[in-house]
DNA sequence: ATTTTAGTATACAGATCTGTATCCTACATG
DNA sequence: CATGTAGGATACAGATCTGTATACTAAAAT
């Protein structure tokens, strides 16, 4: 059996030290000799593990997508327990993470900024992984029962990137309640408003 | 006199290739050379107008920043007159922009997804265009009259980013409908309605 | 008319980048 | 024990990057 479960592995270290230089230089500024100086890891090893660079770029965004966004949810369904309040509970999870010293935005948006050729892995990589956010919160969307769960779920996915950005660009980490401001109201708007109907 | 308003000059020239190739390969994939071959400039002329790549960095930044919200805010006012469907129409400005072939997303998202260092003049550039952009919508705020502009601006400009990002990532170009839709919900939460009143 | 200036063309210096090769060590398993 | 293998250390090849230097040209200003 080659490992199964040995300790954090060569490979392993390699991909993590790559996903915190990719955040925080951008993946063309990282050379490959800083990601081995850093993962103390020597440059064969690298090479024995993985074909290229762009295949280690693939691997550590693909690693960060798993990890990010179980942490995300994790998070989220421990802050609330009903569909509208984890919708809300959303952005206070939002801020947390912007609040961060190591906050450098939203990995694969920065990727795409410096990839800009379609239907490339890594342009997929990037959208699965948006899509999969949209997705989870268009769950919490339907379970709330919003007249409209689609259009609802897109609205403050919109909110959500909006508000990554701008705590990136503008340095605003409240970026975060001005977005859950605006989603309570887009929230309320398609409830059912059934203790009016009382 | 040394070049008042003599026809596209040398120092033009570069900038504006300059643009076009940070904003399709991002700033560190495109090299000087690449910018030279193709703005019909030798490297001499380039590092006589510009002391570093840094330095043309700026100009094309703070070039495409005066071009672009000039460009924007005049077909916002094209397309409407009264302050509430301006903020309306903004939204379907970005759909046209989101749908152009040669659309890369915002050159200033991208630029500080590819620079993280804080307090750099390439960050100020691009956090000023921002500011700029909300400025624009906070003065729509005010005169259409709402309760809240600033809370209203703040809102509308996270939509607003975020559609930029979600029609760049996730190749969607009618999140600008999207975005307006959730804008239209705002809008109307913050107006005075006073037809209502009568 | 002559001299300064803006620009072309091109070569080059030095750093850095990706990826490969060489040589050596430690160790795990047959 | 013996041997294969994962990995460390390091040098290197070839491309590319930023920035400078050299030599020539055309036009503009004095």
């Amino acid at each position: 059996m080659k490992q199964k479960s040995a300790r954090p592995s060569k490979r392993e270290q390699l991909i993590q030290t790559a996903v915190t230089l990719f955040a925080q230089n951008g993946i063309h500024a990282t050379g490959i000799d800083t990601i081995v100086e850093h993962s103390g890891v020597t440059k064969k090893t690298l090479y024995a593990n993985f074909r290229s660079k762009e295949e280690l770029v693939l691997a550590a965004l693909r690693h960060y997508d798993g990890q990010f966004r179980n942490s995300f949810m994790r998070q989220v369904e421990t802050k609330a327990r009903t569909p509208k309040t984890r919708l809300l509970a959303i952005f206070d999870v939002l801020e947390t993470w912007f609040s961060q010293q190591n906050f450098y935005g939203c990995l694969f948006i920065n990727a795409v900024g410096e990839h800009s050729t379609p239907d490339t892995s890594l342009r997929y990589v990037c959208s699965d992984f948006k899509r999969m956010m949209r997705e989870f919160i268009l769950d919490l969307c339907i379970k709330m029962g919003a007249r409209n769960p689609h259009h609802l779920a897109e609205e403050l996915a919109l909110l959500l990137e909006g508000a990554i950005v701008t705590a990136q660009v503008s340095q605003k980490p409240d970026a975060a309640k001005i977005a859950k401001r605006a989603a309570a109201v887009l929230i309320e708007k398609q409830s059912s408003h059934e203790t009016l109907r009382t």
